[in-house]
DNA sequence: CACCTATACAGGACTACGCAAGTATCATTT
DNA sequence: AAATGATACTTGCGTAGTCCTGTATAGGTG
């Protein structure tokens, strides 16, 4: 959890400078499937990325619309970036209010757990589409002789969705074999 | 997210009613596989609900230790704990810092990627073989002709041990994926 | 012409949470 | 005799995050 945000964003400046606003629609546009993150929370962890010297503004005057404040990210952030890349992950303390519910909901008797079960597989199955449409677009935008050097970074890219998918298909099999032992 | 430490202390609150110390001692022996919670926090929520009337303090004095202050869920606690149980499930807005490590890693080359993946297949067999035991001794503490009340409850809180098992064993099959996927 | 969307940013109010340390006493262990 | 661990709770500090509103302006749509 910790850093967290700070380190999507030095990540896809690395790959491009550019502004808070920018920025949000990167977040949605590809790592979306695994992070969120608020505009104003962009903003505030972007100021503080200036801060900290992990980052650098250059401001572009433009008319009609706000100058565009264009952040960079510095030597200090790229070695940041790394040093977190390269860090030992800590094991994330796991907050599941869908679990959380299955486990409290038995009092309300099978119908309502039920209920509880089938909303989390229209979820599933919804997530796990969304997933694989993802994951068409990006198998078919492929070059099919791609030895660029970002290739890593592509193959990359491509597993994240996977364990998306992986773990939806899991999801699914799991809620079939509850629904069983529910008799 | 929302809500979810309160209805996790209203919901063990309402199998038996206990003190804010018991309360951690109690997350941390059968929901910790999926859900967390810091002490402090488990005080200040605790007095939440008092002040919400959604739990009532019984103060029982001890002598050499300090008074137990025992929370008991009300009339108002159940209601809203069975409100949020048949509520609409929010989809949760992913935060995955492991996903994010692996997008970012790749322009550190194919060696620190790897050891990203092998830092995580760790963790994965470590946690397969906690939920794996706890999900044993659930299996042998259990009563062969068990027609009690709380027979479903029993069901459902195996049912989220072995939500954690097949997403583990998902994990563990994505990574052998993702492994023959950098050649 | 009114409304909506896109671009671009700022700031307050609030919730949730974790870490750390402090207060107190008894029982057990070294 | 001193250290530790269990019971039981409190307080302060800092981080991370969301929601909502406000400030501008340009361009397109009904």
């Amino acid at each position: 959890m910790y850093m967290s945000l700070k380190i999507a964003l030095l990540g896809i400046l690395d790959l491009a400078p550019m502004t808070g606003y920018d920025l949000k629609k990167s977040i949605e546009a590809s790592v979306a499937h695994f992070w969120s993150a608020d505009q104003s929370q962009i903003y505030r962890t972007l100021a503080a990325l200036v801060a900290d010297g992990l980052a650098e503004v250059e401001v572009i005057p433009q008319d009609g619309r706000p100058d565009r404040r264009e952040h960079h990210i510095t030597p200090a952030g790229r070695a940041a970036l790394n040093d977190w890349l390269r860090s030992p992950l800590e094991p994330e303390t796991p907050h599941d209010a869908f679990l959380m519910r299955l486990f409290f909901v038995g009092t309300l008797g099978v119908p309502a757990t039920r209920a509880v079960l089938r909303a989390r597989r229209s979820q599933a199955i919804a997530m796990l589409a969304g997933l694989r449409s993802v994951a068409e677009q990006d198998q078919t935008h492929r070059e099919p002789d791609d030895r660029a050097p970002d290739d890593l970074g592509r193959r990359l890219r491509f597993a994240t969705l996977r364990n998306g998918i992986l773990h939806a298909e899991a999801e699914l099999a799991w809620l079939n074999e509850t629904k069983e032992a529910l008799g």
